[in-house]
DNA sequence: GCCGTTTTCGGCCCGACTGTTTTCAGTCG
């Protein structure tokens, strides 16, 4: 069996949950986490660059002890550390740390005293009362471990970036009428735009006196609270969402929001950078001894330690840091850099408006340009069009771009790739339209090889333009496709074609890591909206914060090209 | 266990809240 990345990072966390239990050196624990998450973000396969020949220990967090580990887990499957840490303490021991509350001194405690071993153990041990007689256990911890557990079992799921920022906007509105409060400001992962979130994180900055906590703590949305202090609190919202609140005085903003945005990996880069200067950052500013040197934006905090502002979507510690420091920071692409979008449907297929209400609706976001790409015949359940119906609908278009003002509808179709790599329509048909969207919506089960060389047959197309959604994933439903993305990506460079960053918020696909990959590369993705409807295309924003967490600049997106400039893009170059 | 524009040894981010304590450990973000 191959060993991936994600394998190598899993036995490291493991490792690394012994080593808690165990009481071991916290930073050699740091370490082993350190180095999973290296090799859970690392583009290429360690395995792969073993068989190189390349030196793992270049790699951030990978030193000669951790690049030896690698190595035997590649070659053997195994890891004798871990084998061992196994025989003194069962591996589902380990498992107990996901439940919120336990950490390793407790897990230790209740595994030596009680012997348990497992969260049903641990449900039962809690339910008999036999929890609260351990030391330095009580009652009220016993009864929050039964709480935490019915809670896990029952779910631990993450939100999508469009589904919690429902709820966040109803809750910032809320906060915002509060006595007191100045800024309500959401933070953490949904600032960054990632595409899924686990909580909210709200800054809010108030006068002392404000009851905004109370207020927070009793919002009607509210169904279990956490914890509530002075200036923090959490709450479960009913829909299971976790809100974590912090009120901080206005002079704090800067240094706080930088604080409660993250990414966590992020602000540990940043302060130790401050450390070797002889400051300290903490969410109430930028420190010099006692002396608070800034707090009040973030721009003033990254000044403090020699860099220049860094926008959210950029926050993982991913490089940003670097590039910052060597002035190479991407001017990300912006929402209002769009100027038409490559991808939508009508009533004519599974979609609901018209070709008109889509161009109109286009046209009132200040768009120039809307493709018109349905489903091809072999999508039956969506109606897909046959080469008569396409042909209608081309006229259509002709009709109403000769009577429509400020927008033109482009010619397309979102074509089937087929199981051998060809498409669902005839060259004569495909050959009248502006643009030719390839996609895969069959056989996802195919081997890498497959999927790939199918995906790769289809670019050879002479009339294939774009392809969308390229790794079909679903968030949180359907795994991607088991494809080469970057023999993907070198190929369209090839071809001259160009990759899809669907924005739909189930979708948002590419990967932010292989936006980056197109760019390196020199492939222009485009940002669209695979809009049913014309209320689908206010999901671009996701897109672009997708685009934006993938390092894209203006020029790197295809669809802020004027509709001039575009047209020579999709002139093929045979 | 990793790492070095002060260091190859001695550092390794920082603070709030809870619960069980009787001054603080554990956990979390």
């Amino acid at each position: 069996m191959p060993i991936h990345n994600a394998d190598i990072a899993a036995v490291f966390e493991e490792i690394a949950d012994h080593l808690e239990i165990q009481g071991a050196n916290p930073f050699r624990i740091r370490a082993y986490r350190n180095a999973a998450r290296t090799l859970g973000e690392l583009p290429q396969e360690a395995r792969a660059l073993l068989e190189k020949g390349e030196d793992l220990t270049r790699l951030p967090g990978i030193g000669d002890d951790l690049a030896a580990k690698v190595r035997e887990i590649v070659d053997t499957g195994r890891c004798s550390l871990l084998e061992r840490l196994r025989r003194e303490l069962p591996p589902a021991v380990t498992g107990l740390l996901q439940i919120p509350g336990l950490g390793p001194k407790r897990v230790k405690a209740l595994y030596h005293d009680l012997e348990v071993q497992t969260v049903e153990q641990l449900y039962r041990a809690a339910r008999d009362g036999r929890i609260r007689a351990l030391p330095g256990f009580g009652e009220k911890t016993e009864l929050n471990i039964l709480q935490a557990v019915e809670a896990h079992v029952s779910q631990t799921r993450r939100f999508k970036l469009a589904v919690a920022a429902q709820y966040a906007g109803t809750l910032t509105a809320f906060l915002q009428a509060v006595p007191g409060v100045d800024q309500v400001t959401v933070a953490g992962s949904f600032r960054r735009m990632r595409e899924t979130v686990g909580d909210l994180d709200i800054l809010v900055t108030a006068a002392a006196d404000s009851p905004v906590m109370q207020h927070f703590t009793a919002y009607d949305e509210v169904a279990d609270v956490l914890s509530a202090g002075s200036t923090r609190a959490s709450v479960v919202l009913k829909s299971d969402l976790q809100v974590d609140l912090r009120v901080v005085a206005q002079q704090a903003y800067g240094a706080a929001l930088h604080y409660f945005t993250g990414s966590k990996a992020h602000n540990i880069a940043i302060r130790r950078l401050a450390q070797k200067l002889g400051l300290k950052i903490n969410e109430y500013g930028v420190f010099r001894g006692s002396e608070r040197i800034a707090s009040d934006s973030e721009a003033s905090v990254y000044k403090c330690v020699g860099l220049p502002y860094i926008p959210p979507e950029l926050r993982e510690d991913r490089g940003e840091i670097e590039a910052a420091r060597e002035g190479r920071l991407p001017k990300l692409v912006e929402l209002s850099d769009l100027r038409g979008d490559l991808h939508a449907h009508t009533k004519a297929t599974d979609g609901h408006d018209s070709l008109r209400e889509m161009a109109l609706a286009v046209k009132g976001l200040g768009l120039h340009y809307l493709a018109i790409t349905e489903h091809s015949r072999r999508l039956t359940v969506a109606h897909g069009l046959d080469p008569l119906r396409l042909t209608r609908q081309c006229d259509e278009i002709d009709r109403l771009n000769a009577e429509l003002d400020g927008i033109t509808l482009l010619k397309g179709i979102e074509v089937d790739i087929l199981e051998d790599g060809s498409l669902d329509l005839p060259d004569e048909v495909l050959g009248r339209l502006d643009l030719v969207v390839g996609a895969v919506h069959s056989q996802f089960h195919l081997s890498r090889a497959k999927q790939t060389e199918r995906i790769l047959r289809a670019m050879d197309h002479p009339y294939f333009t774009l392809l969308a959604h390229p790794s079909g994933r679903l968030i949180e439903q359907r795994a991607p496709y088991d494809v080469d993305m970057l023999r993907i990506i070198r190929h369209a460079r090839d071809r001259g074609c160009f990759l899809e960053l669907n924005a739909h918020p189930d979708r948002l696909d590419l990967l932010d890591s292989h936006c980056q990959m197109a760019k390196e590369e020199g492939v222009l993705v485009s940002v669209n909206s695979d809009a049913h409807s014309s209320f689908d295309f206010a999901n671009l924003r996701y897109g672009v914060g997708q685009a934006r967490r993938g390092w894209l600049e203006k020029d790197d997106v295809l669809n802020t090209r004027s509709l001039a400039a575009l047209r020579c893009l999709l002139k093929r170059t045979m």
